[in-house]
Order: C-alpha cells, then structure tokens, then sequence
RNA sequence: GCGGGAGUAGCUCAGUUGGUUAGAGCGCCAGGUUGUGGCCCUGGAGGCCGUGGGUUCGAGUCCCAUUUCUCGCCCCA
C-alpha cells in the first residue's frame, strides 16, 4: 500500500464508474440542447473578489470554505466554489448580451469548498448547472425548473419533491426583514447560538434551521410571500402557475431560503429522498441583480445546478440500472507468436474501421484469453491460431450463444459491423 | 470547527478471557490431455493486523497519542 492517497474530501471515479457518469453528462447534454442551452467552459480559479463580493461577505461559503492562495505577483485568486458568478463574469467580460436577447448557458464543471466531508459532501464536486441571462419573464423561470425535472426523469429519476418560494427583491426583503426581526427581537435570547448570530447578520436563515426549538419559535413567523411587492408577487404567481400547467407538481416551502445572497424572488431547491442528511440534490433561483453588480447593465437572470456526485448516489439508492457498456465488441486471442504478429495488424484493421476491439498482450494461454474476453465483456472472440494463419481467416466465437463461424480477415470488420 | 463509529489480503469481513508459522469468502494467477469463456475441482501468489509509543515473558487482541476513512452537527450540491 502506498502513502499517497487522494487528498480529504476528494475521490477517484475509476474505469468501471466512469461509464455511468459519462451517461448521465451525455444525458443533461441532450437535455440542455433539447432546451437550446449552449455549453460555456470557465476557469477552475477566479479572481477573489468575484466571489467575496457577490456571494454575500458573511455566507458560509465565502467566510469558511473557499480555497483560497495567493499568485507570486500577490493577487489573490480562489477555486470556484460556485458555478453561477464565474459564467455571468463570463457573460459580462464578453459582453454576450449584446448578440442574443436571452443567453442560455450550461456548465459541466468541478466546485471546490473546504467543508467537512460526509456522505454526498465532498471538498471536490462535479455540478451541472445552467443559466438564463435576459428575461424576468416567469416562463424562463418555468423552463429551468422544467428542464431539471426533464432531466431528472431522463436519467430514470421519478422519485423527489420540489420546493418553491420566492424571496422577494430589494424593493420588498427589508420590509419583510424588518418584519421577521421585529417578530424575533424579543426571542432572541430561546433561539440556537448559530441563529443568534443570523438574527444580527443575515435573519432570513433563521428560517431553514434544523435545531427543533427554533423551528418551534419561527413556525409563527412572518412569511416572505406576504410581504412580496406586486411585482414579486405577480411574478411568484405566474411561476406557480406556469409550473402547474407543465404538469410540473411542487411544494411551497416559505422557510426554503438558499444559501446565496444575489437571489431574487424565485427560489427552489429538488430533493431526494434516497439520500442521506444531504438530500438537497439540485436548486437554484433567480438572480436578477448579479449582472449589474458584475459591472454590466441591468438584466435579470435565472439558474440552476444540482450536485452530479449527488445525484449519482441518488440513482445508487435507487437501484437505477442505467444502459452502459464500454466494452469492445471483439477480442482477438492468439495462438502462438505468429498469431499474435498477424493479431496485430488484423487489431489495427479493425480498430481503423470503427470496431472496437482488444487483443492480449500478457502471453496467456488461450484459455487464459477466453476468460478475459469474458471478464471484459466482448460480443465476440475472434480466435487466431495455426489452422487460421494458414487460410488467412478468424474463428469468430460469439460469447453469447457460443456459436462459431470461420470467417475470413478481409470480411472480419464487415461480419461485426452488421452483428 | 464540534461529536459518534471504524481501520486485519485487491474487495467484504472473521480472529475466542493477550499465547506458536494471522484466517474465510469473493477476486487474481496456474492447472484439471491436443486450440476455447461461464459451473465445478485442485494448487498458488498476496498482509510491517493504519502509524508511533506504552503495559507484558509475550500484543491483531489491553492503554495512550496520532492519522485516515466514515456517519452526523453547522452549511450546502
């Protein structure tokens, strides 16, 4: 066993994983194009300040769990542990905006946060998540949620709750914040410490804590929904209604307040029930004020990410078989040095012509080879000996059924092309 | 940052009140007549028993520390 092994909160996907993940990627590739999201690349690391200052100075994510380090000219940069503020800091330096009314975006991309790791948690984490730049209209807020749900169903998940709430705007949060406060000021003292302090810093994520005594306190407390301006109101009612004729089925939730301070009025959260204390598999909201404050003009935007890591233990739980296989269609096994030289070559021919195909390299007897063209899974084995050499042909055996056929080299790619 | 559980072969785990060369199943490798997989049989390889210290004539087993994994809290995907 070696000293080196995968840095805390951090894992390896290995080669008979990597098929499944690969499916599920493929899968919300289709299903982003199908909704005519285009796919956008950033970088791992962003400059600081990207983060610092529009996730919120006193969120957890930005107070404790960045990786932040320092460039040799002392710059300061951080591993993105968002995906959001990194593609509108793509948005606004290419000024998108400008060429399409709405820019629709999604990203396949790995999150870093410094957390304590446990089971769906991890320091290193794979999200799939999209944006839409350009429109309040509700409907873009009904299609994000709506392609999640598509996409969800896609990979076989049918199984998880959506949770709905709008958490107003600037126009409106401070009259509910003052609300809530008021409401809490004089319980303050009964509440959890950790609440203690979102009184003072940040009181509206008072309202998902778990500890059951503040539960008890703030199931009294004043809704957001109440105190929605018109326009907020509206908006939340469209979206509503909008999800309801999609056919899509949600839960309001008043207390679903997300982890991020640039929300604006809708936000939601998917979550499963097949997971752990982690069950929040995938969320997003609307951000309509991020585009400015990154230094474009105004524009309303919409977004979504769910934990890949996450959703793969989902399917895990739930028994999902998905459609995969990696292997080969033939293996070439060889009797003796001169089959395998002629292997070689035949490997190539194959191989130029789209079949895909293996050979053994190990010197294993022939036995030896036919149980790792078992083990490997190949529709066939293509055996190669002296009687084979010399009428230049293939003893294609199919693992399946067992059946045998001489077949010639030059038919060989043919014969498993149209297997 | 704080709590609970656990580190014995590649994997899943046994290992009796501390007592000789540390075990099983699966996996891996090689055989079971000539050139043929799955099932079966036989044999083999592979372990500083997480690491360091301590108690003891003697430690996988007891004590301490440390580290890693794991589950949970905070929070999130």
């Amino acid at each position: 066993m070696t000293d080196y092994i995968a840095p805390r909160g951090t894992r390896d996907i290995l080669p008979d994983e990597t098929p499944r993940w690969q499916y599920v990627e493929q899968k919300f590739r289709e299903t982003c194009g199908l909704f005519d999201y285009r796919e956008i690349r950033t970088p791992t690391f962003e400059h600081t300040e990207l983060f610092t200052r529009n996730l919120g100075e006193t969120t957890d994510v930005v107070s404790k769990e960045m990786y932040t380090f320092e460039t040799r000219g002392n710059k300061s940069l951080t591993l993105r542990p968002e995906g959001t503020a990194p593609a509108i800091r793509a948005y606004v330096q290419h000024n998108l905006g400008a060429s399409l009314p709405v820019v629709k975006m999604y990203y396949i991309g790995r999150l870093f946060r410094y957390e304590r790791p446990q089971a769906g948690r991890y320091r290193e984490h794979t999200q799939l998540g999209i944006e839409a730049v350009g429109s309040q209209d509700p409907a873009i807020d009904a299609e994000i949620i709506s392609l999640a749900v598509q996409f969800f169903k896609s990979v076989g998940i049918e199984k998880f709750e959506l949770k709905l709430n709008s958490i107003g705007c600037p126009n409106c949060r401070p009259n509910y914040r003052k609300a809530l406060v008021e409401y809490a000021a004089d319980k303050v003292a009964d509440l959890c410490p950790s609440c203690a302090t979102r009184y003072e810093q940040n009181p509206m994520r008072m309202l998902d804590c778990k500890d059951p005594g503040c539960k008890a306190i703030l199931a009294e407390a004043p809704k957001m929904t109440d105190y929605l301006d018109e326009e907020c109101a509206e908006h939340f009612a469209k979206v509503q209604e909008y999800l309801t004729s999609l056919g899509i089925s949600f839960v309001l939730d008043s207390n679903l307040v997300r982890g991020f301070d640039y929300y604006t009025k809708t936000a939601f959260e998917f979550v499963s029930g097949e997971l752990g204390a982690q069950n929040a598999i995938g969320g997003g909201g609307r951000y309509d004020n991020m585009v400015h404050e990154i230094g474009a003009q105004p524009t309303p935007a919409m977004g979504f990410g769910l934990g890949l890591d996450r959703l793969m233990l989902t399917l895990d739980a739930m028994g999902v078989e998905l459609p995969v296989d990696a292997s080969p269609a033939v293996f070439l096994a060889t009797i003796g040095p001169e089959a395998h030289q002629a292997a070689i070559k035949l490997l190539a021919n194959l191989r130029r012509q789209g079949i895909a195909a293996d050979m053994d390299y190990t010197g294993r007897s022939l036995k030896a080879q036919m149980k790792l063209v078992d083990k490997i899974g190949a529709k066939y084995a293509a055996i190669i000996g002296e009687d084979e050499i010399n009428t230049q042909t293939a003893s294609l055996r199919n693992m399946k059924t067992s059946e045998q056929k001489t077949i010639p080299w030059s038919e060989l790619a043919e014969v498993l092309r149209s297997a």
